[in-house]
DNA sequence: CCGTATCCGTAAGGATACTG
DNA sequence: CAGTATCCTTACGGATACGG
């Protein structure tokens, strides 16, 4: 059976948290389970689509399990699964450091924006 | 001034490392300086437009500094500042996962894209 | 060797409306 | 409430050719 293969950790960890969402959406998960509304609003900017495409991205990885309970109105509740939760142990650190540095890159993106801005006009 | 804010630390991270290449170029980085065609060649599958580009926006972000010997023909070399060490170093425990579980998400990665091939076919 | 410039396709992602 | 379906835009990124 043929596999892919990584030439690094990171470039592996990327496929299964790469892109704009998948980060936000494990962070979301990492200390309860939740609602797809309830995340919908926890995960702040994602629309629908976006959040369900991920889901159903990150439960094929196996790195998060969807609970159907077949009531009406209907209430669907997603966590981590054991896999999800030692990954989001990794993201940590680097939740971590964003925290820490939040000012220093808040502003400096500030200041991107600000010259794009001008740029345009 | 204004600036702009995060819901949490990871968003912020995102924002620096953020996209396809930023972390991988990061990591290339993150043992020892390297010319812009060490790099090229490191980060597999780049182009020099990306690696110039995402280059340009990590030094502006203040975690990688330029550096140009003015020599002809040209050589320039790239390394981490002391604020890119410290997310090098945030960063690990996520590269540490990826190669601890690199076999199963190189062989669920496949599977998901032969599905896409058989979908097309 | 280290970039720039240009062209171009794809796919990621947003908005909106609709269904069980 | 939890999704689907559809349309549409843009920006990410590849390929190629050229410049200092």
């Amino acid at each position: 059976m043929k596999r892919k293969t990584y030439s690094c950790g990171l470039e592996a960890a990327l496929d299964v948290v790469g892109g704009k969402w998948k980060v936000l959406i494990l962070w979301a998960l990492h200390d309860e389970r939740r609602r797809f509304g309830d995340l919908r609003r926890t995960v702040s900017g994602i629309s629908e689509k976006m959040l369900i495409q991920n889901l159903k991205e990150m439960e094929a990885d196996g790195i998060v399990i969807r609970h159907d309970f077949r009531e009406i109105p209907p209430r669907v509740e997603y966590a981590l699964t054991s896999f999800g939760i030692s990954l989001s142990a990794a993201l940590s650190p680097l939740c971590e450091w964003g925290q820490l540095h939040m000012a220093r890159i808040g502003a400096v993106k500030e200041e991107e924006e600000e010259a794009r801005g001008r740029i345009e006009a």
